[in-house]
DNA sequence: TAAATCAGTTCCATTATTTGAAACTTGATT
DNA sequence: AATCAAGTTTCAAATAATGGAACTGATTTA
């Protein structure tokens, strides 16, 4: 009764091992890699040498302890440069971040979640640590909600279906409907707000990047702290943000950017 | 007459290819591929293929091209969380960034290239477009020769039997030899300039972040422009930057990732 | 001090996947 | 319609992966 296999051969299995130890957030030992493992012993060990010796982990042998790999950044780089939307919205977001002085987050959808694929931090930096390849929730942050409100109707389901929900700070909306109704509100004003929703001082605004075709490409957000700004102030900044999703949206037309990831859910 | 085996199984080829994807610096064609390949058409389509599912590579069915996937950049996040010395930095690279307000570099030296795993943009921002992951030379890059400088004997013959010695400018030094002598120099000094060998009017001073046990562990690199610096005020910066390198190897020698919460299975 | 326990590693006959030459399909060009 | 190039599929043979069990070596317990 052969279920429509989703695993690719050998390749998909090393992969699924990568992502198990990518899934702990610090280095891991093997054993414990096990106990997690729907893979025999003897084929996890081999898995792990292999993806050890081609540097897509690496072994810390004092500590006898499994991580991610170099090889991934220097491979991610290249992926950064020819597939996210980062390259060509480079001046546009360097010209915002100037001119606003706040931290300002380039983010794609992917697989239900916010990847912020670039960075600007302002002359005033707000205390929060991301990097390109960082993903969070798409239910309580700025970019994730101005890009799923935007998206179509099926996505729009297929990711609330897959969200979490879980209440970082009282302002956190906990519940698909809750969601549902203030995107609704978001396609409505055409942008959307993150009021302390997933850190508490923490606000932001942002909007989405759509295509000619009103595809959802990325999102562009503009984040500072309750003592420097309120919703107000931030909403402020929507024309100004708007030229800038809108030129990304323009150059991205022009350089004939790769293909919308389809956020594969 | 079996060859001390290279490759891991069908992993290994598998990253093989997408490190030919990698190579090219462009979206690529499938018969571009095939005819830089070893691998015959069949097999180098069906590898393409498990990473294009596995979104390793995302491919682009309008203009049917392949180029890396966003995958990587989500692994890559926890990579340089866990194995790069970027976190430990951050404050440090931060603050000499804030005081100097020039671009700051934090690099590791990596199969004989620099890998660039920080970088803060300054008030005044050179116009280079560097980020986490990017690779560079080590014989024209400050980064690169102090790091070069203070490796073993060893490590340090083999890195510059890899290097090509392009002639990226008239300063660029173009032979190991030449290489060989400005290490000495270097060394003796304790730190190194980059003196526009990269890049015309691009100026750096940088020095090596050593381990207790002298160990080359990275590189921070300021980094300005012939019109506002040169090598005699960059040398000022010196002492500045040697207490942040200081400062880095103590914060690596204590770092301790998180002890782990017994997971209730 | 021996025995037991645990963490990691290796073995090897069995099983499953990968291989690749060739045939085929598709779409563009003559 | 015929030709050509690019991409895709087939299938028996070749190869690699599998995993239960046995092994090692370090630490803990009796």
């Amino acid at each position: 009764m052969a279920q429509p296999e989703r695993s690719d051969g050998t390749v998909g299995k090393a992969l699924d091992v990568l992502d198990q130890v990518a899934g702990f957030d610090r280095p891991v030992r093997f054993s414990e890699l096990l106990s997690h493992s729907d893979y025999p012993k003897a084929t996890l060990y081999r898995l792990l040498q292999t993806l050890t010796h081609q540097e897509l982990v690496s072994f810390d042998s004092e500590r006898q302890t499994y991580s991610l790999g170099m090889r991934l950044v220097r491979l991610a780089h290249s992926a950064w440069r020819h597939s996210s939307l980062a390259p060509m919205a480079r001046s546009q977001i360097d010209a915002l971040a100037g001119e606003v002085g706040e931290t300002v987050h380039l983010a794609q959808l992917d697989h239900g979640q916010v990847l912020y694929v670039d960075k600007r931090n302002a002359a005033s930096p707000v205390d929060m640590f991301s990097q390109a390849g960082k993903v969070g929730p798409v239910y309580c942050t700025g970019v994730g909600k101005a890009m799923l409100a935007f998206s179509g109707q099926a996505q729009q389901m297929q990711v609330i279906a897959q969200q979490s929900f879980h209440p970082f700070t009282p302002n956190t909306l906990v519940s698909a409907e809750a969601l549902r109704s203030e995107l609704e509100h978001i396609r409505a004003r055409g942008y959307a707000f993150d009021n302390e929703e997933h850190e508490a001082g923490i606000i932001c605004v942002a909007l989405p990047i759509l295509s000619q075709t009103a595809q959802v490409m990325g999102g562009v957000s503009v984040t500072s702290t309750t003592a420097r700004h309120n919703l107000a102030t931030l909403a402020a900044l929507v024309p100004r943000i708007q030229s800038t999703v809108d030129e990304i949206a323009k150059e991205a037309q022009n350089w004939r950017f790769p293909e919308q990831i389809p956020a594969t859910v």
